[in-house]
DNA sequence: GGGTAGTGTTCAATATAATGAACGCACAGT
DNA sequence: ACTGTGCGTTCATTATATTGAACACTACCC
């Protein structure tokens, strides 16, 4: 993970930024964040990322200065700041308060455990959750990050992608994560999901994520030029679920999506 | 806010950094948090930052690379890399996930609307948000900044420090944001409270922030050497609140507290 | 104790990132 | 159409951040 043999395929960094510190920087917040203990040290995070000693030393000052991290003893942990600015990002998508404001007055999700996702990669990572049945709570938190091929709302979101795409981030021999014996194994297994997804407009899951519960999801179309894309899900439990509650609740979700996909709401 | 007339107080870098390019680039993040619109120009941030066009033109493209802003045209915003930061803080503060199980089985507290915050400078930050009465519900976020003395968590953490970095932060005749008829005015007034919340053990918001509403909160005794400074608030409508029910829900509030202070709680 | 392996820090030399003036572009005004 | 003002980008130069070897320190182990 550290050492790359011969080729020079992402080692350190891959071509030559036009700010090294800071893309070094940015490396350390990943490592941080990407550790299972969320602390390492500076010698750690000089041997992971390839960077001496003495350059990581300046980083983490300068990073511990813009409280972007915080040490405690040898141990480099992230900062408080960065709970602020994933914050700030979050005020600022109108998405996700229109979201609330659906859901509180909307009939049938208003009781429901409804989420709204971005799509980030191969993962999907929850923006926000409104819980109107306080039954389910749901152990996943807001910013979590969930690979698309586990849950409703990511399988909605690939959907929407071109062919082309999908095809690239999943080959059809492509082992995705397992977390029940319901969980779909290959990009095969995925991509044959999506032309039904594309047809009915809408992705559901059968406790491939969790036994025992299952998911609606639906993407909304882009709003404005460059946003994220966003999708929506109710998560029910699989024991006191109907197909006739689903019809209605997809009814939902689906109007929930066209007006966030409509700037004028 | 922008120009400092005379005194180059805190001009650009207040003193060299070890890492200019990551103090800048913090910077950077800072200000399109701190705007109002969330979208900057490469001009406006070179201008407000007083960094160079050409050098702010490399950081963008270094912070772009990483994810932690995005461009669409010319306008800069945050990016979504943020808040998979934010989150993976907040996955590593335990006391968030005992705050959850502890709301849910709580006689009292399981009804009301709770929140876990943390001490950050003169400002609060809710970190999460415990919703058992679907009555009230809170336009602040997870993530939301609030001055110390505009709500009871503020109040009740300033509380634990020593009277000499109160009297530092808040002199007598400083004056504080205002945001209701009932908010403080001046750093006496709100230094004034703090005796009676360290004897009683808890803080009360009487429509300081929002008319029609009031607030208790306690301090999390600080566990472990260097966490956050951490409080517990209970938020409530001032037209349904009674002594008694308060009297409950701080003795609920409290034990939370001691068991979040404890390690091993 | 004295050795070893692990921290993080220091400092002078050099490779390198920051700079600002000039450039190309797009747009609004007259 | 022609200017003026705004944008972001380019490029050679210089100031500067990065570097690695040596250092100081702690903790552990034999």
């Amino acid at each position: 993970m550290a050492e790359s043999p011969v080729a020079r395929t992402s080692e350190g960094l891959g071509s030559t930024s036009p700010a090294p510190a800071v893309t070094r920087a940015a490396a350390v917040l990943d490592a941080l964040a990407g550790s299972p203990a969320g602390r390492l040290t500076l010698s750690d995070l000089s041997r992971e990322l390839g960077i001496p000693k003495s350059s990581t030393s300046n980083l983490l000052l300068a990073l511990e200065d813009a409280r972007l991290i915080t040490r405690q003893g040898n141990e480099v942990a992230l900062g408080r700041k960065l709970v602020e600015l994933g914050a700030a990002y979050l005020s600022r998508l109108d998405e996700v308060q229109e979201f609330y404001r659906y859901c509180e007055q909307a009939p049938t999700l208003s009781g429901e455990t409804v989420r709204i996702a971005m799509l980030d990669g191969e993962n999907v990572i929850y923006l926000a959750r409104y819980e109107g049945h306080p039954a389910v709570r749901l152990t996943s938190n807001i910013g979590d990050k969930m690979p698309v091929s586990l849950c409703a709302v990511g399988k909605a979101l690939i959907a929407r992608l071109h062919d082309h795409d999908v095809a690239e981030m999943f080959p059809d021999d492509r082992q995705l994560p397992v977390l029940t014996p319901k969980s779909l194994r290959t990009g095969a297994e995925l991509k044959a999901q999506l032309v039904a997804i594309r047809e009915q407009g809408y992705a559901f899951e059968d406790e491939e994520s969790t036994t025992g519960v299952v998911c609606l999801a639906v993407s909304v179309p882009t709003r404005g030029a460059h946003g994220p894309s966003l999708g929506l899900s109710v998560t029910a439990l699989k024991a006191t679920y109907s197909e006739e509650q689903g019809t209605q609740m997809v009814k939902e979700l689906k109007e929930l999506a066209r007006s966030l996909g409509n700037p004028m709401g």
